[in-house]
DNA sequence: ATATGTGAATTGATTCACAGCG
DNA sequence: CGCTGTGAATCAATTCACATAT
């Protein structure tokens, strides 16, 4: 089997939020050429990216959206719920922790944590702030998956180490820094001043977009 | 001049961001291998992200921390600052906006904005809501080039299209879509959705960390 | 002695062209 | 005929090895 790039699994989360939309406005069929102008690829990306996993159309037809989507929740591990928990209330924290039908994509929210004594015991979303040594217990008795980092970046490896030794699986990072972890632990960093910091790249030099990627 | 990989610019940011650390801990020397270690990626990789842009170490003793920070801000183009604005007054550009030190890293933000009526008014750091009908005028006198989109994904490419309309470079977009904009304009995601997705599949998939570059 | 800078080699990802199937 | 699926070819990125400079 040959090797899956990295930048396939975020196209797939792409084509399926795409699908998704398709399915919402009761679109049944679709094809490479849609699906890669929606994602601003190219038709041989598209299926390029499917073949890793499988053969999900019909040749002279496309693809069934219900069936692609499908198939793409399966891939992604998306017909499962997955929980999780916030370490960092601050107003970052609290922002994701209210984003809009955040548990309606199945991600459940099991607890919220903080070490600011004065945060501890407040409520968000009928979660009680408790205290990053909490976290074990937590993890363990709601089995959950994956930790949200949204502490400052002085912060931010602390809050991994917590959450490393508690157990989870994953953690989504947005503090702005690396950091380090065993190897059976994935990070996704979400770093908005890094993409910040590529835009004025970007937009001091425009001669050089000929030359990227 | 051989083509610079996207990638490089990332790894740029966060040699940056390693520079700024060491130079704050009054260390004033390092090493492609130190910086190889922070930042998660080999040593041959940190020289020749670097080489794309010129020669900064000497060698046998390695690179100064302040002339490779100061050349890092250089090539990224954050010796100036940048006027920024943000569409999207709910929890999450709220959050954004009173984002610890996010004036400290020389974005400055000019301006607020929502089309919802009870927001607009609303005071944010001194600055007031305003209507996005109102983003050329502020874009102009203001000289802002960047925008941050925080709608909802419904709201998001209409909000992209009043930016690029009123004459921004770059937009950070945090809606969980990809928006469409004119070839001159630089968009970076901010996805945390997308990212939650890939540590399903990376969580889900443990077996193909091998199989992962 | 030591660590950078860089052409060459290798590895990886994308694009292509067309075979395969409905 | 139309569009998918896929080996082959191309293109891009990373890794390597070592020449080079201090």
């Amino acid at each position: 089997m040959s090797t899956i790039p990295t930048a396939t699994i975020s196209r797939l989360v792409t084509y399926l939020r795409i699908l998704s939309q398709l399915e919402a406005q009761g679109i049944k069929k679709t094809s490479s050429d849609h699906l890669a102008e929606e994602a601003q690829v190219s038709a041989f990306q598209v299926r390029k990216d499917l073949a890793y996993f499988g053969r999900f159309g019909t040749r002279g037809a496309g693809y069934s959206v219900p069936t692609l989507r499908r198939e793409l929740r399966r891939i992604l591990g998306l017909t499962r719920a997955w929980n999780v928990v916030i370490v960092g209330m601050g107003r970052l924290g609290q922002a994701i922790a209210n984003y809009p039908s955040f548990d309606q994509y199945d991600f459940l929210l099991k607890g919220v944590f903080d070490i600011d004594p004065s945060k501890i015991g407040q409520k968000i979303l009928g979660l009680e702030v408790q205290h990053t040594d909490a976290l074990p217990t937590v993890v363990r008795e709601k089995g959950v998956d994956i930790g949200l980092i949204t502490v400052p970046q002085s912060a931010a490896q602390d809050a991994a180490d917590a959450l490393v030794r508690a157990g989870v699986k994953g953690i989504l990072n947005f503090a702005p820094t690396i950091i380090n972890v065993s190897r059976e632990v994935h990070v996704e960093p979400v770093d908005f001043l890094a993409g910040l910091k590529r835009l004025s790249f970007y937009i001091q030099n425009p001669q050089l977009k000929e030359e990227l990627a």
